[in-house]
DNA sequence: GTCTATATTCGGATAGAC
DNA sequence: GTCTATCCGAATATAGAC
């Protein structure tokens, strides 16, 4: 896990670097059984502990996808925080396009636990929910700036990229076949962002 | 299930029909409970056998997922067989992108068999696959008649339609708010199509 | 073909000693 | 905080009677 909370208590501080280590063993799980087929006596031999003392760090087994969902999200905030998208907007925007469409590659666990609801029962928690919604605060203030926003826009740029991240780690798992189409595809984006929306043919019935 | 072999003999005839009520029964289940969260108990409890009976029609639970998946793209591709995309090329592509986003936003749980991979240890027969394969064959034929014919832009079709289909699943089910983009979507990949691919600029480090 | 009965394994979760 | 021991439930799958 890449973010600890800083406290003067070193209890505390132990503690959360426990939770940190789980976590990371987590994922390690998540890539070799799958995601949804974590065994919390596996996790547990994993960072060598017995399964039951899992319970004085987790709550429950969503407990523990929430504290995933969250640190992805994270990791995620983190990675992109060392990166400048301050200049020019388009070329901003690019850039965004195509780490974010890298992190995917490498890192295809989080991004199925980030961008599908692939496990039956979870849903994230309203402070793990937070940082899902700051990722897309700064995906669509870079949108903007660039000069996407009406709404049909913002919708196929969401479409879009999504697909792109779910092709990168489907069909070229730690490549960037579809990273290298960032660009290709904020210009096509752009280019349509300038025309108004024409009138709709009338659909075949 | 929507597709039955035709035999002469009444007794395959039988079983035949059986198996797609299990199937149908199948997608009621994980419309209710999840794809990867279908037990064969309910399942058995939902067309009136014991749990064992299933072994009788499916060598494992494997084997039904299996059948599913076929059953999902063969449902898909009925659909689009009553439809008509041999008209300009371009208005075909239009409805053919939009009839498979409302596909998909009413028919979910298919969606999420066919085009995610999301169940743990399930991949597909070859028998399946060819199923999703004379998909693709149907959706790239079109995007070449249209003039998509760069494997870049394949690329970005197979994402943006992908990803919305995805978008319209997980944010508007049984709606059609990404389906009404499949014009806007369209043309905006025609005409990046008509461009020449640009010398990239070269990305930040 | 369908049933009852059962094997087997594995899952998450709890109680209570240390 | 961590352990041992255990519970309880659920899952898939098999054996064998009818």
């Amino acid at each position: 896990m890449s973010v600890t909370l800083s406290t003067e208590d070193p209890r505390r501080r132990r503690r959360d670097a426990k939770i940190a280590d789980i976590v990371d063993a987590a994922w390690s799980l998540a890539e070799r059984d799958g995601l949804g087929a974590i065994s919390l006596r596996d996790l547990a031999a994993a960072v060598g502990l017995r399964q039951p003392s899992l319970y004085i760090y987790f709550d429950s087994k969503l407990a523990l996808y929430d504290s995933m969902f969250a640190d992805g999200y994270q990791q995620l905030l983190r990675y992109l925080d060392d990166r400048d998208y301050a200049g020019d907007p388009r070329d901003s925007l690019v850039d965004f396009v195509r780490d974010v469409l890298l992190f995917a590659s490498v890192k295809g666990v989080r991004h199925q636990m980030m961008f599908q609801r692939t496990i039956p029962g979870f849903e994230p928690s309203a402070d793990a929910y937070a940082h899902s919604l700051e990722f897309s605060r700064r995906a669509i203030a870079l949108c903007e700036s660039a000069g996407i926003k009406d709404a049909a826009d913002v919708d196929l740029f969401t479409a879009l990229t999504g697909g792109m991240a779910s092709q990168q780690v489907a069909n070229d798992p730690g490549g960037h076949r579809w990273a290298d189409h960032a660009e290709r595809a904020v210009d096509m984006l752009l280019a349509v962002a300038r025309q108004p929306t024409r009138k709709p043919r009338k659909p075949k019935p």
